[in-house]
DNA sequence: GAGTTTGAAACT
DNA sequence: CAGTTTCAAACTC
């Protein structure tokens, strides 16, 4: 019968290895059907597994409910990796292999709900100590491939330190240690257990290991391998565990690393050992927040990786029993999480601002700003993204200026659910994080086209939203994905954020000459207002806080933030000779909106009568701790208004150079090459060279 | 809350 | 490619 569970398993996960049938709900079903099958009870009643509560799966925007996907933007590359590692994990775990053939009866599918207790499975499996000797270092070596590999896929993306090809080698050196160990491992099974038990404890590893929480003796003799894959992972470890003590210490006003750290000391140790996985998938967390949402397709694999293994509540106690919570579970999600990186042009800015930030800093891009569904600060890791984020480095997610106010108010705001459409608009621009709470409002778009502001930012519409017909959900996923494809075929960009700004922070940790940058090298395109005369929100580049440029076609350009004409924002120095008392309400507005940005760092209230476009509202001295990353607000970023008109645009956005994307901006809108890039730092250009990984949509189709 | 204005997006 | 229509947000009253 158990055998036969193995063998169901191992069908179910083929399926689920089909990208287009690979779906959380299927994860669930599956979980659901293992947790209510006459198996599973019995399981529960003759072992010390105990089911854990299923991971939910929410339609919601949840990063961890949906998988990435390969977008029409994801990377070859990081397809490459993922596919690689999908086929050595699925290797790994192949049932046909002799441990799999085991006859012992203790096989539990990796994909079943179960916590199994550790000293109890040796306990049954009286060979559970040669599997020790045996099983420590492959448990090992998966660590070092999954990180080398969270390595590879970070170092891909972010674009420093080591190349994607170096990162990649390093990937590669893991997977042959881990080859290494594991045909020591096999041979060991093979002389030592020979077709006994505990084997189907192995593959429960081999799928499962970056979510155990996993410090039983068997990891602590890991620790004492001498296999050069556990070697490397412990230099990495303790390289990543000295940062981690920089920030702690740096963090002392926060209070002592010590202090945060969990009083048991198992915990704490198992912590560490999953620091350098987590403190990576921290950051992807962030990163993949944001293009989650249409990820479907793509999420599949990744779901079986996710779904069946690690986001199961598969759980291994360690050797005092000690259940792991599901805080911990997210803690000891692996940074394999690279693999919903990319898969649509906002994660590509996502892993821009990584890019710049790691660039810019020179620091490993360790841990991220938690997300909203994370825990806040209590661990040592968190204390150094504290730091990171406390010390400027909060910007990976500044760079999505535009994304953030938009996406702000779709993921993390849940809780409000205003009467009408106008409420929430209210609510959400008098609210404290009001920008964070805009819902769309469509009525014949169905909320398909650009026109809907969840759509266009790359997500389904929530509950809050006031639209009508929505087809902006899960359930309508494959409508979803082919309007957006539709769209993308169209217009590249489409999705890409209208504003694209560097971090002003940023900038002024590392020196660098903010106020040589003309506020329209960022921009994605200009503006075509007629009458606003780019004072209000009804002009995007004013929306989106930046000055237009040459770029814009704009009549009577009187942008607040910089003007078509290249002359500074006189509307911020109180010249602006307005025409009416709605103009001049917008310079007011511009003003104020100025005066708290350039406080901002100070005193992150705005005095300004209106709030100010949702882009730049002042963060909270709260919010760069507790929001979430990319994909939920970000914390409003620390900006100026340039002053400076020009032209400059980034490449990609450009759509010329050696970026493979041609913009087709409709309306013609002018999208040209940046004529001059002078004013582009070594660290914007580190931006720049990443562009080239997203692959045009027209690559994919 | 209803109605208007606006400009992007979509369409022809 | 230019003009027009549609759309939903921004805005006003």
């Amino acid at each position: 019968m158990m055998g036969e569970r193995c063998e169901s398993s191992r069908g179910e996960r083929e399926v689920m290895g089909t990208p287009e049938r690979s779906k959380n709900s299927q994860i669930a079903n599956s979980i659901a059907k293992f947790e209510d099958s006459p198996v599973f009870s019995f399981l529960n009643n003759l072992s010390p597994i105990k089911p854990v509560k299923p991971v939910h799966i929410s339609q919601t925007i949840n990063p961890l409910s949906f998988a990435s996907l390969p977008s029409v933007f994801s990377s070859p590359h990081l397809a490459s990796l993922r596919e690689s590692r999908f086929l050595r994990r699925h290797s790994l775990s192949d049932p046909s292999k002799p441990e799999f053939s085991s006859n012992d009866g203790n096989k539990v599918d990796p994909n079943m709900g179960v916590t199994m207790n550790l000293d109890e499975h040796k306990e049954s499996n009286p060979d559970a100590n040669c599997e020790k000797a045996s099983e420590s270092p492959y448990v090992c070596s998966k660590l070092v491939v999954e990180f080398a590999e969270t390595l590879s896929c970070e170092m891909d993306i972010v674009g420093s330190g080591l190349s994607g090809l170096e990162a990649k080698q390093v990937a590669e050196y893991a997977c042959t240690s881990s080859a290494f160990v594991e045909d020591q491992r096999s041979e060991a099974n093979a002389e030592v257990l020979g077709n006994t038990g505990g084997n189907c404890w192995d593959s429960l590893i081999a799928d499962s290991s970056d979510l155990f929480i996993f410090e039983s003796p068997k990891a602590k003799a890991c620790n004492e391998s001498v296999d050069p894959a556990t070697a490397f992972y412990r230099s990495i470890r303790n390289a990543i565990q000295n940062v981690q003590s920089f920030g702690a210490a740096a963090c002392g006003e926060r209070g002592n690393a010590a202090e945060n750290m969990p009083s048991q000391p198992e915990e704490g140790i198992g912590m560490i050992e999953n620091m350098p996985l987590q403190n990576f998938s921290g950051v992807s967390r962030g990163m993949k927040r944001r293009s989650l949402v249409f990820e479907m397709a793509g999420g599949h694999r990744k779901n079986m990786e996710d779904g069946s293994a690690r986001d199961s509540p598969l759980l291994l106690t360690n050797s005092d029993g000690n259940a792991s919570s599901d805080k911990q579970i997210a803690r000891t999600k692996t940074g394999s999480d690279c693999s919903g990186l990319l898969p649509g042009i906002g994660l590509h800015l996502n892993a821009l601002a990584a890019t710049h930030e790691s660039s810019t800093s020179g620091r490993l891009l360790i841990g991220s700003s938690s997300s909203a569904h994370f825990p806040p600060p209590t661990t040592s890791q968190d204390l150094l993204s504290s730091y990171l984020l406390e010390s400027g480095v909060d910007t990976f997610e500044s760079l999505l200026l535009e994304d953030h106010s938009r996406e702000s108010g779709y993921i993390a705001n849940e809780d409000i659910n205003p009467s009408s459409p106008k409420k929430r608009r209210r609510k959400s621009e008098q609210g404290g994080d009001g920008e964070s709470c805009k819902r769309c409002n469509c009525k014949k778009s169905k909320c398909l086209k650009l026109y809907c502001e969840c759509f266009a930012a790359g997500v389904y519409c929530v509950e809050p939203c006031a639209c009508i017909d929505c087809f902006n959900k899960p359930v309508h996923e494959e409508t979803v994905l082919a309007t957006r494809k539709q769209i993308e075929s169209r217009n590249p960009l489409a999705f890409a954020p209208k504003v694209i700004r560097t971090s002003d922070s940023v900038s002024e940790i590392i020196g660098d000459d903010f106020a040589n940058t003309p506020a329209s090298a960022r921009h994605k395109r200009g503006c075509n207002c007629k009458k606003s005369g780019c004072l209000k929100k009804y002009c995007e580049c004013y929306q989106g806080g930046v000055g237009c440029s040459i770029n814009c076609r704009c009549e009577g350009c009187k942008n607040a933030f910089g003007r078509k004409d290249g002359s500074c924002a006189s509307a911020l120095h109180g010249d602006v000779e307005d025409e009416n008392d709605t103009t001049e309400k917008a310079a007011l507005d511009s003003r104020s909106l100025y005066k708290a940005c350039i406080h901002d760092d100070l005193d992150q209230s705005a005095p300004s009568k209106k709030r100010p476009p949702r882009a730049y509202v002042p963060p909270t001295s709260s919010s760069s701790s507790s929001y979430s990353g990319f994909g939920a607000f970000p914390p409003p970023p620390k900006w100026r208004p340039h002053l400076e008109g020009g032209d400059e645009m980034p490449h990609f956005l450009a759509g010329g150079g050696g970026s493979p994307i041609k913009a087709s901006s409709p309306n013609r809108k002018r999208v040209t090459p940046p004529q001059t890039l002078t004013g582009l730092r070594s660290s914007r250009k580190l931006v720049l060279q990443s562009i080239p990984l997203f692959p045009s949509l027209a690559s994919n189709q």
